[in-house]
DNA sequence: CCAAATAGGACTAAACTAGTCCCCTTTAAC
DNA sequence: GTTAAAGGGGACTAGTTTAGTCCTATTTGG
């Protein structure tokens, strides 16, 4: 179910690296070396990361990556959005593709509506924590009105 | 990000029909006819929907489908394994994928924590909820050790 | 100038999705 | 009992997406 890709995966892996290495500039091989993937992808990875702010880069001899900011400034939610561009739970609710069941739907608001609750919370979670293992599985729950609730009215 | 299929999209609308016809058992064509997808894919839906339980079928002319339980008793969380399979967030927490990185990674543990909270979110809402429109949003936040508080320790 | 790096994007193979189709079994109705 | 309506179980295919590689700039330290 809801799964995010692999690279966005293998991204989590490569922040986790700079965020080791603090302040100090990694290269691409470096970080290909440490973390066992391979470096085109890594590479391709950190190109993404940059353009979309994550990492601050240099180029030329001696350049690399280091994180943008502090690793606990840096949400989940943020990472997914770099890697996998702003793809919605639900196709119809993407921006423009227009769901002919509109009419007949009443479904696609609900998805949309446990799409931006789970947005919600990777938005708490910063890459610090995912970079900590063995942390205590969080937990979610619904926080005001619970969606599970039946309201008797039609 | 975070996407489910076109096809539990659509599971999702179908089952919603069938909620809202109640004890009686509605054929592939009629949902078809109601919902505005195409008969082979409703009925596709249906026959996987029916092997995971979620509706019971009665074979034969008249025949048809209802809901297994009332529409407040199954879960978003249950829609999307039967439909999607259990396809875990990431690839490697996965059951017996191996990833080489296991070594080095240290974050998998955390995206599959993040799959389990947002899978105990989805358990919380019940096809009543989805089918029903124009409810609130939601609000989802961590409850008890809050994820995204830094602690000291390294 | 040269070598080490990043920037950007083209390209490809593999995997997955969505949707269709076919043949079988079950059952109600005539 | 025959027929037609309906579900059961897959096989199959076109299209899309993903993952990964590679090539060609451009930048910059020595």
């Amino acid at each position: 179910m809801l799964r995010i890709s692999k690279l966005t995966d293998y991204g989590t892996v490569v922040l986790a690296h700079l965020a080791h290495s603090g302040a100090a500039y990694a290269s691409a091989s470096e970080v290909a070396a440490a973390t066992g993937i391979g470096l085109p992808t890594v590479s391709k990875l950190l190109k993404t990361l940059a353009r979309a702010g994550l990492v601050n880069s240099i180029r030329g001899a001696q350049g690399g990556y280091r994180l943008a900011r502090d690793a606990g400034r840096i949400t989940a939610a943020e990472v997914i959005d770099a890697l996998e561009g702003p793809v919605s739970i639900t196709e119809c609710s993407a921006s423009d593709s227009h769901c002919d069941l509109e009419a007949v739907c009443n479904v696609g608001s609900a998805w949309q509506r446990i799409n931006v609750a789970i947005r919600r919370a990777l938005d708490d979670i910063s890459l610090a924590d995912l970079a900590r293992a063995n942390a205590p599985t969080p937990r979610f729950h619904f926080a005001g009105t619970p969606v599970s609730v039946e309201r008797t009215e039609k």
